[in-house]
Parts: C-alpha cells; sequence; structure tokens
DNA sequence: CTTTTGTTTAACAATTTAGTTAAAAATGAT
DNA sequence: ATCATTTTTAACTAAATTGTTAAACAAAAG
C-alpha cells in the first residue's frame, strides 16, 4: 500500500480551523465553514471539540506561538555582529510570513480585539518579550555609543525591523491590488525582501 | 447660553458607529454597542439609518477616503526633490494615522475579508493608486539611473515606506504591550518616527 | 459475523442578533 | 397650549448561529 497515511479527523478539523479562523478571525467565522472545510458536518465537528471558543482557543495558541517563537531565538545568541544578527532575523522572519502569510494580521487583529490575549498567552507559553526588547536596545546603544552605527533608539530600529518584514503581509491584499501582484508575483516579492530589507537596514544604520 | 451647539443624532449615531465599527470589524460589531456608544438605543438607530450594512458601507466609505487619499496627492506634485517628497509622505501619513490611529487596521482587515471592497470603493471614488504606483517607480528608476541614489526598485522602496509609517498603528496594541508603552508613550514615539522614519530611509537609499 | 468506533442525517432547543412596530413620553417650536 | 418632531419603552418577529441529541449508517477490528 502505497497509501499516504490519511490525517485523523480531529487533526483534520484543526487544520480546518486554522484556515477559517485565520482568514476570517473569531467573529466572522462559522462552524459551518470549519466543517466544509473539513469535508464534514458539524455534528462531527461538536463530537471532536466541545465548542467554537475551545477549538479557537488551541488554534489561537498554536499561531500565537509561532508568530512570536524564533524571533527572539536568534538574539538570544550571542557573538554574532549586530549586522548578522539583523541579517538573520529578517530572514527568519520573511520565511516564516511566506509560510503563513496570513498569520501576522490573524494575530495582530485578534489581539487588538482583546489586547489580554497578549499578555495570558505570553505568560502561558512562557514568551516574554521584554527581556528581548531590553537586550536589543543595550545592544544598539552600545553600538551608537562606539559609533559604529548611527544614532537611533533601539526601539525604533526594533520597530523598523518589524514593519519592514510584517507589514508586507498583514497588508497582502491590499498591495496585490494596489500593485497587481498575483500570488507568484507576490512570493517573488517578499523572496525579495530577505535580502532587499538586510540591505536597506543595515544602509540605513550603517556609518 | 454658552451651551455647545450639539451635533444632530444622526451625526452622533454615524461618530459611534464609525468608533465601533472601527476597533471591532463588521462581523463583530453589534448595534446594541453603537447605541451605548451614541447615548440612545436601538430603535433609534434604525430611525436614523435602514440598517447594519447600509451603516457600514457609509463608514468604510469615508474611512476609505481618509486612508487613500492624500497619499497620493503629495507625489503628484513636480518639481520637488525625491528626498523632499518622501519626507512629506512619511510625515503626511503618520500624523493622518495619529490623529485615527485605528484607521489602517480596519482598513486592511475589512478589505482582507473582502478585497473586492478595494476595487469597488477605488472605483466609486476615483481612487488609482496604479497611475501613482508607475510615477513612484519611474522616478526611482531615474533616479537610480542617474546615480543619486542607491539601486533599489520602486515597489520595494514603495513598500518600504508604507511598511515604517503604517505598520506601528495596525500594530499598535502589540507593540503597547510588548513595549510597555501607554497612550502617551506612544504618540511620543510616533511623533518621533516623522523624522526618524524619512531619515531612516534616506540614509538607507542615499549614496 | 459481530462489535466497536466513526460518521451522517435530521430534527431540535437555546441563544443571539437584527430589524420592526405601536404607543407613550419628552422636547421644542409656533 | 398646541402641534410636530424626536426619543424611549417594550414587545415582538425573523433569521442566523451554536450546540445537542437520537437514530441510522458505514467502516474497521476483533
Amino acid at each position: 500500500m502505497i497509501e499516504s497515511k490519511e490525517k485523523p479527523t480531529e487533526e483534520l478539523i484543526l487544520d480546518a480551523a486554522m484556515k477559517v479562523f485565520t482568514r476570517k478571525g473569531f467573529a466572522a467565522a462559522r462552524m459551518e465553514e470549519i466543517a466544509k472545510e473539513a469535508g464534514i458536518n458539524r455534528a462531527l465537528l461538536h463530537y471532536y471539540h466541545r465548542d467554537k471558543q475551545t477549538m479557537f482557543n488551541r488554534i489561537f495558541e498554536s499561531r500565537f506561538k509561532e508568530f512570536f517563537k524564533g524571533l527572539f531565538v536568534i538574539f538570544e545568541s550571542d557573538n554574532i555582529s549586530l549586522f548578522e544578527k539583523i541579517k538573520r532575523m529578517v530572514d527568519h522572519e520573511i520565511s516564516t510570513l511566506m509560510k503563513h502569510p496570513d498569520l501576522a494580521r490573524f494575530i495582530i487583529t485578534e489581539i487588538a480585539q482583546s489586547p489580554d490575549l497578549l499578555i495570558e498567552y505570553g505568560k502561558k507559553l512562557g514568551i516574554n518579550p521584554r527581556v528581548f526588547i531590553e537586550a536589543f536596545e543595550k545592544q544598539i546603544a552600545k553600538e551608537v555609543d562606539a559609533g559604529l552605527i548611527r544614532p537611533i533608539e533601539g526601539k525604533q530600529l526594533l520597530i523598523n525591523i518589524m514593519s519592514l518584514c510584517i507589514y508586507p503581509f498583514v497588508a497582502k491584499p491590499v498591495i496585490q491590488t494596489m500593485m497587481s501582484l498575483n500570488e507568484n508575483n507576490f512570493y517573488d516579492m517578499a523572496e525579495q525582501r530577505k535580502i532587499e530589507v538586510s540591505e536597506f537596514i543595515i544602509n540605513a544604520i550603517k556609518k
């Protein structure tokens, strides 16, 4: 049997839920649509998963992790030059978002509606951006003092990096329409940005 | 009577609807919440406005205009240097979003859910980004050819500008929590970005 | 073959929400 | 004071949606 092992239904449902929640958000997502996306019916949805809110929580947790993990890992690694770190952050972030183009918009819009989610799931998953941010700010201050880069606040630089990496995906439908980019064009553009953005940032801050 | 002339109820309702739709999106917005926000009851809502969808359309149109107008105006103005144009674009965009911090997220998430909105309202309001974008690309190509700036694609530069201006507002709740910024701190940061971003971009592209 | 497990069907209850209506009350102008 | 307009109250309808249930059915396992 060269049959591909079929996924258990419970996971099919979670995959479907992820898709629907991600593209519609909690409020606009319909259980019916999730069932259809999973190729089953509504009754079976509840056979495996208590209710909409519970399903959403599971999905949100895993997507939250996907979005926030990784970014920080890179910066913690010491003995790498700032420019190299930036290159890796940018590459990592854009690569992640190319695999999950709706991830950032999903996380941001859900957090915008209930800001507590960020604190709640941050705690639950042991993700503490502040530690990372402070380390980043310290390193930037050091480099500025040493005259290695132009004066810039760590916070601002960090926001710039995030913006350049994340925004194109958040605004993907807008950008695609405005610039007449089909899926392939968009991904080519995103792929190109891995280098473009790194260079842009480095040129912006180097002396 | 030093009484301030009170707004007519119909406008009070529209103001309230704008707030609620903007922070919740169409799907999660509740007529009850709009009524409460306007300080009236649900019946009066329908006395002045047909239904939720009609109200939403009016709100969306005006916010759409707010978001897309203005940006383009600046670029059309000729006989200004590229750097000066960028400065003005950045200043204009950040100023607009400081006045309407939820505007970008609202427009982007609604368009993400129904991409047709961008085409539909673009036509309706005579907003044609492509003309503007092509002009921008042409000017960048010219400047690159003339050796006045580093080589960069117009599309990429434009996306960079938008990203740096818009993302901080789209991700405002995330950034505020991650960086422990209260409202005042956030606005100070945004205000600072008017210059920070301009310089960042110009340093990134100048030779 | 029988039993267990997974799945569908279809009907249903409960809840939420949008939207309507008629009557009463409040407001403001003449 | 009277009249028209605005607003509230409260009850109601209609629709959409979530979640439940029981019975039938299919598939897989023993």
